[in-house]
DNA sequence: AATATATTTGCAACCAAGTTGCATTAACGA
DNA sequence: TCGTTAATGCAACTTGGTTGCAAATATATT
């Protein structure tokens, strides 16, 4: 199902992915919003704008789920494939817009790859 | 704190990996041994096994915990860096004895890199 | 073999992330 | 402004995983 209505709580999520770059982890996101929504709106809406290709969703450590803003990506396509950077020591967690090269197997087939890479981000590399 | 005693526990999920090559999920592992243990103690079994060196552990679809045998690790070393697997059709996960290559980057030190790849395994291609 | 001691286990309660059902509220086209 | 229908809040639930503590068990000592 497809967004019908330009709600409050939609526009709210949606500015905060507008102005930002690094990747938002929902429960952060819950937090953040407490007072303005509730947290299944907060699910809810993250779940639509994935479906309608503006945002993509990505496990973190401990599975954790994590949204981004899309590039180019609409209900049809996504075309955000690219690996994940989080911080092992400040915890920001960025979209790498590069290509991570998979062998071909052999006796496989393989659609997708989740890459999370950790590390030290720019800030903490001091 | 490493393993002191053999109990017929640890010795059951001992033998479970010994005759296993592919991953197992925790999830799976705790139904299965329903009956011979509790799950608390098949959790606390597998960290102490993965702390030895004997088992690794990575996260799956869904954040859910994984683990397979080692093959050269000890309590001090993990060698078992490795991409996993996972068949879209039958569900098995298996380990990729392949290297697949990390770009270095100007401003970020990478340190680990997990690797989830999907797509149909061996059996599942037809 | 009996005892002492320390580790392991079971159990029940808990926690955190995420989901669901349903009644209420709010967008928005007519 | 009204009626329809989508969006929301809320409480209850589910699932994977953790914790505290008392009871059980493995092993060392006598
Ligand atoms: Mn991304
Ligand atoms: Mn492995
Ligand atoms: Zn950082
Ligand atoms: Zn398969």
């Amino acid at each position: 199902m497809s967004i019908k209505r330009k709600t409050k709580s939609l526009s709210i999520i949606l500015s905060i992915f507008e102005n930002r770059d690094a990747a938002l982890s929902v429960v952060d996101l819950v937090e953040e919003l407490k007072g303005d929504m509730n947290k299944t709106t907060v699910y809810r809406i993250l779940e639509r704008l994935e479906n309608e290709g503006t945002i993509h969703s990505f496990s973190g450590t401990n599975g954790l789920k994590w949204y981004a803003k899309c590039h180019q990506c609409s209900s049809g396509h996504h075309n955000d494939v690219h690996p994940h950077f989080e911080c092992k020591d400040c915890g920001k967690v960025e979209c790498l817009e590069v290509n991570i090269s998979i062998p071909n197997f052999e006796n496989r087939n393989i659609y997708t790859a989740d890459i999370l890479l950790k590390g030290q981000c720019t800030d903490c590399l001091s």
